[in-house]
DNA sequence: AGCGATTTAATCGCTCACGATCTATTTGTT
DNA sequence: AACAAATAGATCGTGAGCGATTAAATCGCT
């Protein structure tokens, strides 16, 4: 099991790559846990906060499309975000099943905080080019998404 | 937070590459499910096991590095790999501070039904494009290392 | 040999991922 | 209008991941 060795098999090749992608799930999160502390989120918060900026006043089910998670994980994470004041939770008049969640101002606030603590790492790790970032971020989003519609 | 949009700046590409890799991770572990209900491990527990089939009799730690997980995380895991009988605890005789984990005969055995159950989603993702396969592993890998290099 | 520093695991508390289940609301059918 | 089916969230239990702390063994220095 070491990263350089060539695996022989379609299931040592499965083994790597798992390891790999989720070893650097952890690495990133922990590159990023700098920036979080100075903004007091947990790393699931801030990716929860990241899609309400783009847009605001989401259905739950709406925020866990984004991020491939349901209500089970959601609610106590948008309840925990409530507690610290940065969204407002809320049943939707028209349909009560729903529950709507907005930011509130010191979660618009947030923003601006976040922009200052700027992660480095993408630096660190790619020395600038941002066009190999993007690539690799394609590379990956596209295999998530065959495992997506091919699943079951 | 559209997976097409371009983002504008480091911090969103920042953004847009953690969300990738996160959600993928989170994907990779739901594909290989399937093969992990047939032989009863979780993912976790399954990468430990793959790191032991390659090298036997390690410490704690020494699992931890390859894992890239502290004994924090991986007491309790190796716990409930000791009472699944697939693993022993031992602390080592001339060093009693450190605990050698061993596969048991069930434990060893356990590879040759994860190499049955195999999971099929790498060819559903890359179409039998191993080369590929193997890239892709070697960039993520890159990451993380540059990483881990870079990190404090 | 003695004693402080280091190393190795274990423990505790908190957050998150997730299967299973439950409740409340809405929709669709008759 | 009444009632079954579908939908949206919430709840519960388990297994991670991780920061902080603790306990025991070993190492190093005098």
């Amino acid at each position: 099991m070491t990263d350089a060795a060539t695996p022989k098999s379609k299931l040592e090749l499965n083994d790597f790559l798992c390891f790999a992608l989720h070893s650097t799930a952890l690495a990133i999160g922990r590159a990023n846990k700098p920036m979080l502390d100075k903004i007091g989120l947990t790393y699931s918060q801030y990716l929860v906060m990241v899609v309400l900026w783009a847009e605001d006043n989401r259905t739950v089910s709406s925020i866990g499309d984004k991020l491939f998670l349901e209500s089970n994980t959601l609610t106590p994470l948008l309840k925990r975000l409530e507690a610290l004041g940065y969204v407002r939770r809320s049943r939707d008049t028209a349909d009560e099943r729903q529950v709507r969640i907005s930011l509130t101002e010191q979660g618009r606030a947030l923003r601006e905080k976040a922009c200052a603590a700027h992660p480095d790492w993408i630096d660190r790790a790619f020395g600038g080019d941002m066009a190999a970032v993007q690539e690799l971020k394609d590379r990956v989003i596209a295999i998530r998404d065959r495992l997506k519609t091919a699943e079951g």
